[in-house]
DNA sequence: TATTGTTATACTCTATAACTATA
DNA sequence: TATAGTTATAGAGTATAACAATA
């Protein structure tokens, strides 16, 4: 089926394909851990950030927090993550647990091996550059605060 | 946050990112008009390729059957799009009506706009290059259909 | 037998809103 | 007042499975 000059054309279009084919094998990847790429990262950035609180995470994860509660929930449930004491006595602090770890180099070698094979038609320097310039794509800069006051990611 | 090394250094993670900030951006572009960048694009297609079935529509958005009908009949019961006799007395032969023409126009332009701002940082020939890239992304061509057989997109 | 559209159903992910406890 | 977690509820998007009509 023909896209059209009019979807080539655009950048975003473009990134979502790109997303669609990548996250695809991702998760096809990991189909034996039963766990979502999505879920991967969450672990990845506690193990990276430990004691942050789910808020936190949520916002790393562009999610809001009662996102954010789910995923741990799924996480904790399988021993994978522990809610621990936070800073105050409203706040939990997360941490990886020893069976997280594991589990995170396992898939984190099974998301290397995608990763391998969605690039394998791209030089070294090829894939650098498409690094410095996926970081290049955002706003301009200038305003980074939301007028908008909700209770979510603002 | 932290990403830490694991998270920066796999492209599909970096693919998603931006794919995530894109899409935010896209999306809210196109609030007014009630329609998400998915069925934008649906409609595009249906412009490029007159007379299309839904299981090939499905099947270039990367959804099934089921998912393109859905599709299908939000844009139809808004007059965007049309079901014709298809090719066979089984198959619908998808077209664009004018509102809905008139409709991808003005979508475009806002979507074009976002695109813009998004690629702001990026000079065109960096454009260029990531277009380039992002194409160059996916399997090692090798094996293209898939070994199981299925009621959905294989 | 295979294909197209369709319907019913369910699952995943996420959001909103309200509530509790704490700050 | 504001923040962290929680819960209930809802919505979008998509998938699976089955069926009828047609090929």
């Amino acid at each position: 089926m023909k896209q059209g000059s009019a979807l080539k054309a655009l950048v975003g279009y473009q990134v979502q394909r790109a997303h669609l084919i990548m996250e695809a094998d991702a998760r096809a990847a990991l189909t034996s851990f039963d766990l979502s790429p999505a879920k991967l990262t969450a672990m990845i950035l506690i193990r990276e950030n430990p004691g942050s609180d789910q808020t936190a995470l949520g916002k790393a994860l562009s999610v809001n927090r009662s996102s954010a509660m789910k995923l741990i929930n799924i996480l904790a449930e399988r021993k994978l993550v522990e809610r621990r004491p936070g800073r105050d006595l409203r706040a939990n602090a997360l941490h990886l647990l020893p069976e997280g770890e594991a589990l995170v180099a396992a898939m984190l070698e099974a998301t290397r091996q995608s990763d391998a094979r969605m690039t394998a038609r791209m030089t070294a320097d090829e894939v650098r550059t498409l690094h410095a310039l996926l970081r290049k794509l955002g706003p301009n800069a200038a305003r980074r605060k939301s007028a908008v006051k909700r209770d979510d990611k603002g």
